[in-house]
DNA sequence: TTTAAAATTTAGACTTGTCTAAAATAATTG
DNA sequence: CAATTATTTTAGACAAGTCTAAATTTTAAA
């Protein structure tokens, strides 16, 4: 099926939403994702629904059907294939990629993929440490994970994703030197604004509620 | 400048169609070039003439201005390195790639460029012999070369480029296992269809005068 | 449970890029 | 050089994707 980029676009978002929220996404939350308005996302849903990637009722919300699942994987297996060659290959920063991820991801060639993967190595996490599907839309096994807000005080975990899209987040992970596979120790938690202080690479670090609830880790 | 990809099609034909027929290129060859109608194309042409990137008056044709040059340029430029990562990279074969350049040219990132060039190894050429500009738009200096229609009897010549874009006549390079590199000597020539009796790598074959000229030679 | 607020959809309009059909201009030919 | 033909442009329409403003439906609150 040929779809357009807008299309494709939102099938993403309505996937990343899905993965967060789980259950019907709602018009207005998908306009937000979007930057548009809900009157635009509406006329979308008609369309896509028609074409059997989701699930539409009036002032239901909306999800993905299996078709529209797989079609999200496809797009999501493309970008963070491309973010792997981005940064292992041309020595992009993993601050520096999403942007241009976000445009190689619609290149349609199944076989450019596949070539892509095997040239790369088949790996099985991008650059932030985001699963990449394999050609059936599947995910590697991957170990447990805990978002680093959750861990308790004084266990320790080993980093393994950060979120991905907001370059100034990722470019303050660089400045204070936070790396995928660097162990992380939670040494006191404030209860009133749920941010932390941690210690990693020997130095102690303050983080916000907002940054630890990026950052996901697993527990050692 | 934020350009569609209409917009640089445009733009790239209008290029390419310059290179071949040089002065102003008239509406209709245009269409032709861009598979569509005369009155799209001049839609199209006033809005590049309302962006610089071109000079046309009424009647009259068009040509590309200094700007509009470059990011034909720019453009060629892309879609030439992506060509030779396909294939230096992906392993594609020359025949496969024209399509997915299509598309790769189209992205937007100079740096992506650059450091794509780098990677590759600043070639000089894509699979097909196409001289690849570099940031400044400039073409390296090329050794003279000879379509292999107008080289005399008796002469031979080393095959520096071939036609790119159609996918059957680069299969069939392929059966007759001609590549760039190769060695021909043009043994006779039909004057009345224009086909050449041609030996290379040992046996001879039989080229139309369509065949024979899209391939360039430089001549020994 | 009736009403007010929030969310969503519809209606109509705009932009981009395309098309067809008709009009205008240029080129060719007798 | 006048008439026919070919080329090009204009006018009006359409599809995709978006918008604003108004109408509708749902949710929350009194």
């Amino acid at each position: 099926m040929q779809l357009s980029q807008s299309e494709e676009n939102y099938i993403k978002a309505i996937y990343a939403l899905s993965q967060e929220h789980g259950k019907d996404i709602a018009t207005n939350d998908l306009a937000e994702k979007m930057s548009t308005k809900a009157s635009s996302v509406t006329d979308m849903l008609k369309k896509l629904t028609d074409k059997e990637l989701l699930k539409y009722k009036k002032y239901q919300g909306c999800s993905l059907t299996f078709l529209g699942k797989q079609v999200a994987l496809g797009i999501v297996r493309k970008h963070r294939l491309w973010e792997v060659f981005l940064v292992d290959k041309l020595q992009f920063g993993w601050d520096e990629v999403h942007e241009i991820a976000e445009q190689l991801e619609h290149i349609q060639s199944v076989q450019l993929t596949n070539r892509l993967e095997e040239f790369l190595g088949f790996p099985k996490v991008d650059p932030h440490g985001d699963p990449i599907p394999n050609r059936e839309g599947e995910f590697a096994e991957i170990p447990q994970r805990t978002v680093l807000s959750q861990v308790e005080i004084g266990k320790s975990g080993i980093v393994m994703g950060v979120e991905d899209g907001e370059v100034s987040f990722l470019k303050y992970l660089n400045k204070i030197g936070l790396t995928l596979g660097i162990t992380i120790l939670v040494e006191d938690k404030l209860d009133f604004d749920g941010s932390l202080l941690i210690s990693m690479n020997g130095k102690q670090i303050q983080f916000s509620q907002v940054v630890a609830s990026k950052i996901s880790v697993q527990l050692i």
